[in-house]
DNA sequence: CGGTATCCGCCATGATACTG
DNA sequence: CAGTATCATGGCGGATACCG
């Protein structure tokens, strides 16, 4: 097999796209701290849309990272969590979290600068 | 401000979707070893479009995660660096791109479980 | 409560052609 | 070599309605 997130055939490149997508990230994230509702979840990932929540969920669980276990109460409630698997994720995606929480407003000076030195039609004849 | 990729207004979460996509988690790995041409980077992502290398440098490079340096030698060479908040970013990276690597054998056994449980129809009226 | 089903716009991405 | 420009499209994701 191959392994390498490099090679166009390996499938470890889709798994790399699927924990670093957008939602997946802030999911696995919020279910750190232990297992939560669906409607928990809703609220707590704020903008998310029902469709991509449930969306989300179902592949976690489909790949393994997450168990989703229904109790038959009325009304109903269903709880997501963790398994080993989607924990060992845990680490590697609170870095990348907490990466851009720190680092936003570097980003931010750093687009400015570049934005104002590149206002598209200026300095005639700039090799770019 | 706010600093939590949790909060629908934070800017942080556009930064974290933008380290986290598809393609920057391969170039800013390339990067790690040092300079890079384009023409290097196009042959070892492989499978990326010269546009979407082209979008993603600049991105970066805009972002102040990597430089853009011109040798106007014929014919042309230009060669892409990692700022040191380029540099910031690469051990998180590197820790999902290791995590894809050493379990997507365990997520395809968890889909083929999944899929062969839920052939879409059977098991009739179980509650979903 | 916790979903599924359907419709649909729009944007990310790829393919292709051309340029300095 | 290192791009830019343009066009085509597929699927992501939101809105809405309905179900167990």
């Amino acid at each position: 097999m191959i392994r390498n997130v490099y090679s166009k055939e390996c499938p470890c490149r889709g798994l790399l796209d699927m924990v670093a997508s957008r939602w997946t990230a802030l999911v696995i994230g919020d279910l750190e701290d232990g297992p939560r509702r669906f409607s928990e979840l809703k609220k707590r990932l704020e903008g998310i849309s029902q469709k991509m929540l449930t969306q989300t969920l179902r592949t976690l669980e489909r790949d393994g990272l997450v168990t989703r276990t229904v109790y038959p109460s009325v009304p109903l409630r269903v709880e997501y969590e963790l398994t080993e698997l989607g924990r060992s994720v845990t680490e590697p995606l609170a870095a990348l979290r907490s990466w851009a929480q720190r680092n936003y407003e570097t980003v931010a000076e750093a687009r400015e600068t570049f934005d104002k030195a590149e206002p598209v039609g200026a300095e005639p004849a700039t090799a770019r």
